[in-house]
DNA sequence: AATACCGGCGAGT
DNA sequence: TCATACTCGCCGGTATT
């Protein structure tokens, strides 16, 4: 054991601009051309929101996030812009042999999203970021040979300064962070380039004089912990040091949910038949996950775009679609009852789903009905 | 007093 | 006006033991 073992290198992967670029590689004729890549709600011809769209359709001003409607205004005077349809059953397909393939440069991996990893290069010998580098650029290399993909790689010394690489510079790049810098490195920026300091944390560290990265590194530990709790306030004043000492590892699927957008806001329980749609769902990616729910919830969004969730544990771990929908059907029941008792609360729902937690492994029964393989 | 559960919130892709 | 579909994680309040 060196005396360095607590020294890490950590490799970033993160494949630019995934969804488009996907669509770039199906269809090579639309790389010249915005590509923005839609979830249409349905609602309307054109209702919907931007998921991610390809760096010539940013540079015009679209956004993730933004209305289907909007990015269309934004490129109407421009040439040939394409609006597709999510496709995520081919991302998915594409994203699972990339992640093979970084998978396979390492023995301590992890996935973070569909377009992300982090990879531990660490060695018996300690930190060695120029292996780390090489490493990086074989993958850059194999994804673009195999796969037609470019991707930005960043190499730091835990998963927050390879993350933060990442994110300094994009696409197609290759940024490493050395052990000694990440301070340097991290101090000029604003909270809010921090991962993990989104807009609200940026406004309430504003509100007590805190702007910069190196302003949050040196803040006072109580009047932070005060502020955030005691264990999100001295991980935000590590995270502002550079200090992340969460390790590589593959997590367990924790949770999985289902959450459809309806035709019109409704005050009643009348969309069964979208609950009915999620309960198979669910169930489906249950059983090909082998894994069974302890718990079951719905999700509300309101007109107003609040998030309202009920939820239950279940006494026997199940993957049944039915029981899904029965439990799933009765709290939106008593969720509506609640609502309308709750004197003049007049919101209606836009959006519903159903989640389920509490997942564990579930070996499915050998012995099975031939009626219960089809729930 | 510790732990479990629940609902809200925030952040990210 | 125009606001998707997911996943993960933390927080504080309350119930349970």
């Amino acid at each position: 054991m060196s005396s360095l073992g607590n020294v890490r290198a950590i490799i970033a992967v993160d494949l630019d601009y995934f969804y488009a670029q996907c669509e770039e590689v199906r269809d090579p004729s639309i790389k010249e051309k915005p590509v923005v890549i839609c979830v249409f709600s349905g609602r309307t011809e054109d209702s919907g929101a931007v998921s991610t769209s390809n760096y010539l359709a940013r540079k015009l001003g679209v956004r993730s996030g933004m209305p289907i409607v909007l990015a269309k205004r934004i490129l109407k005077t421009t040439p040939g812009p394409v609006f597709l349809p999510m496709d995520m059953e081919y991302y998915e397909s594409v994203s699972e042999r990339i992640m093979e393939l970084i998978r396979s440069k390492g023995d301590k991996f992890e996935q973070s999203s569909i377009d992300e990893a982090y990879l531990d290069v660490t060695t018996k010998d300690g930190a060695d970021f120029q292996i780390a580098k090489e490493i990086g650029t074989e993958i850059k290399a194999e994804i673009l040979s195999i796969e037609k993909l470019t991707c930005t790689v960043g190499v730091g010394q835990n998963k927050l300064m390879a993350k933060m690489a990442v994110d300094s510079k994009k696409p197609d790049e290759f940024t490493v962070i050395l052990q000694g810098s990440e301070k340097a490195f991290l101090a000029p920026l604003p909270v809010g380039k921090l991962f993990r300091i989104g807009p609200k944390t940026e406004e309430k560290l504003r509100s007590i004089g805190i702007v910069t990265v190196g302003e949050l590194a040196v803040a006072d530990r109580t009047e932070i912990s005060n502020l955030f709790g005691k264990n999100l306030g001295p991980d935000l004043i590590d995270w502002a040091n550079g200090i992340d000492e969460s390790p590589v590892l593959e997590k367990a699927v924790e949770q999985m949910s289902r959450i459809v957008t309806l035709k019109n806001d409704v005050q009643h329980f009348d969309f069964r038949e979208a609950l009915e749609q999620m309960s198979k769902s669910l169930s489906e990616k249950l059983r090909s996950s082998r894994l069974a729910c302890r718990s079951i919830g719905i999700i509300a969004i309101t007109t107003d775009l609040k998030v309202k969730s009920r939820s239950k544990s279940i006494a026997a771990p199940t993957q049944s679609s039915d029981e899904i929908l029965q439990v799933s059907s009765g709290l939106f029941t008593s969720f509506f009852e609640e609502q309308h008792l709750s004197d003049s609360d007049k919101s209606k729902l836009r959006r519903v789903g159903i989640r389920l937690s509490e997942l564990i492994p579930y070996a499915e029964s050998k012995t099975r009905t031939l009626e219960s393989y089809f729930k």
